[in-house]
DNA sequence: CACACAAACGGACTATAGTCCTTTTAGGTC
DNA sequence: GACCTAAAAGGACTATAGTCCGTTTGTGTG
């Protein structure tokens, strides 16, 4: 008996599961994030509406089903990979390039980032992801500034990392000052 | 001739903007903001959907006209009133008393202000108020900060600021612990 | 007061997110 | 291979934001 075996996903749903995305990277490439409604993702993707909402929750969870893969980079590079970025190099360091990365990744894919943060009120808080960055930044915050709240003010940086935010400063200032923006206000 | 005269409202509209605003109050206090749509807001207030909307222009539009009173205090406090909110202090003591005074405001009308925030995408940055406040915060941090990029890192600093962002953070740590958070980031 | 016309009104209409519930099907069991 | 069950499918349905345009009304003018 395999009892922590997470019961294997249905023929049906796996192959669902997989026109659904092709069709929504397509959908979204050719005619840009905002102006696909999740209609016309169903029907690129020969699925019927309920199905597309079962499986993905709703916009955001789908965005965050295309992100996902890219996300895992980040996350691996964070863990893992080469400092300063992965470990071994001193907080602030870290920190300045924790903040290099995601504005790589987020610029990347602003729209859809930005598609998973606000299709619902607090979406971006619900999401997994978050929690990982947040306790990143957590935990260099409290390396470059010892004896402060960390957890607050983790949640305080990251909100100038926000998909919506970003948008409006870079349009405004361009991406090298917002870059050294958001780097200045983290490493205080 | 009135070449500058900006044609006085006439009086039926006048009586159905003040009878919108009085519907949206009473409606909002009753069932909160995010229960009430703005189908209700028009037959509460007598009138039809596209009167509503014409003036409005959509429901964050709503939720400013109804924040517009308080935030003018705000703003009359800041440019005119008592230091260190008003002129007079130090820019640290003003950048500190400017983070609790706008988050007594943010506080004491959060459903509201979120409302006017993130009905639609980029909704914030298109208020006036946004440019107040951003204004006020860059030209403090010019005076904190000697020689820092002053407009974008008061653009990021906001970000802490934003509706949405606030209530998840009051949430998770509580006022007095967002509070610090908030200002630790401001003051460096 | 009658008239003209710009402004405002209002509600039918469209678009879209998200829900519900009936029907279908995969895949294990005898 | 027939049968059973839980999972999945799908599309009609609801709720709501926001638009459009024919109709009404306030107000300044002769």
């Amino acid at each position: 008996m395999l009892l922590d075996e997470p019961r294997r996903e249905r023929a049906d749903a796996a192959r669902n599961r997989l026109k659904v995305l092709a069709a929504a990277a397509r959908l979204f490439r050719e005619k840009g994030v905002d102006a696909v409604s999740m209609d016309a993702v169903a029907a690129e993707a020969g699925v019927g509406k309920g199905t597309l909402f079962r499986r993905f929750g709703d916009k955001a969870g789908l965005a965050v089903a295309l992100l996902d893969e890219r996300e895992r980079e980040l996350q691996e590079a964070i863990l893992s990979g080469p400092a300063p970025l992965g470990p071994g190099a001193q907080a602030a360091e870290r920190l300045a390039a924790f903040v290099e990365a995601y504005l790589d990744y987020l610029l990347g894919h602003l729209d859809l980032v930005r598609m998973s943060e606000t299709a619902s009120p607090g979406a971006r808080y619900r999401i997994g992801a978050y929690r990982f960055w947040h306790r990143h930044v957590a935990i260099l915050l409290a390396g470059t500034r010892p004896g402060c709240d960390a957890d607050p003010l983790a949640h305080a940086l990251l909100a100038a990392l926000a998909a919506e935010h970003v948008t409006a400063m870079v349009a405004e200032y361009g991406e090298a000052r917002a870059r050294r923006a958001v780097r200045t206000l983290a490493l205080g």
